[in-house]
DNA sequence: TAAAAATACTCCATAGGTATTTTAT
DNA sequence: ATAAAATACCTATGGAGTATTTTTA
């Protein structure tokens, strides 16, 4: 008994038919009159009943129709439950913030951190932004808020551009201008 | 995504390693670590953590178990039912009694029935044993409670002796000895 | 460096295809 | 008589085996 047999079958009782269900299917008849003869020699009942125009299950295909709902169902449960696990951030993550903006931003992240990515720990270094791209760099740290003297993020690593911060050269009397 | 992949993958995690497994399971090493290849290529993550001295599962592969064991489970619960429900009598049935004994019997017959059979409906005819073979033989009726002459069961039927009847000739006075 | 897994390849079993026959109304 | 399934037979894909190499604590 595999899935194939299973996916077949449902098929087939659904269209009523072999024939219909192998159009279905894409396949040839005469491959799921084989399987379902296989299935029924495993399961040593009739599960079809074969008529001129057509098949209904026995009560013994309806159990097993039932059945192989039920189980082609949680397979694609468990394909959709493995990749989201799979997908999902987790872990130890240390990321690294300018000591200025640490205490303004820290706290808030952890918070964020924690509702969209419940399995991540977050944890904060601080380092101006010449020790953030080493610690990036080396794998220290993994997340680092950095700071870029031109307009091109810091190279070999995956940067994308949070805000532009604006610098003032101010006088209280004009000496330069 | 097959059955067999499941088993398999179930197998390696519960021995902890390829090679145990492949003992078990019986089948070389390679075609082990073939099916969980195409099993992590399907659902696009590792399944299990390789070391030297063997695997343990990822949390994808954790999650993968859980829903492997169930469906495991299921399949085979789906067999047994199916068995269990093609071995269940059911339908109508007509039984054949001699007039003398169906009040004393039917009910009870019923009954009985009931309990053991609840999918079968039990109707009851009444015939001599004569008639009841033709009957039961023709199929008119599906059991029939018939008298044998010699000790041999009727013929043509499957038959098994319920009872032995013990016929007296009985006298007043004693003509014939 | 020593175990366990991965790779390369070969072979065979099972899935699937085509042509035809059988079955049941 | 006709539509549908079963059977017979062939082909091809995927599962399993042997020999060997690669990996990592």
């Amino acid at each position: 008994m595999n899935l194939r047999q299973l996916t077949y079958f449902i098929a087939i009782v659904e269209q009523g038919s072999f024939l219909k269900a192998a159009k279905v299917l894409r396949i040839a008849q005469p491959a799921l009159s084989q399987h379902i003869a296989n299935l029924e020699d495993e399961l040593g009942t009739h599960l079809l009943i074969r008529t001129p125009r057509g098949v209904t299950p026995t009560s013994a295909g309806e159990v097993l129709l039932m059945h192989a709902r039920k189980i082609s169902a949680q397979l694609k449960h468990a394909k959709d439950d493995v990749r989201l696990e799979a997908n999902t951030p987790k872990g130890d993550v240390a990321l690294v913030l300018p000591p200025m903006l640490s205490g303004y931003l820290a706290p808030r992240m952890v918070m964020r951190i924690g509702e969209l990515y419940p399995q991540i720990q977050l944890r904060i270094i601080e380092a101006r932004s010449l020790k953030s791209y080493t610690l990036v760099e080396s794998g220290r740290a993994d997340l680092g808020l950095i700071a870029s003297a031109s307009d091109t993020p810091p190279r070999q690593l995956h940067s994308f551009q949070l805000y532009q911060e604006p610098l003032f050269l101010s006088q209280k009397r004009l000496m330069l201008r």
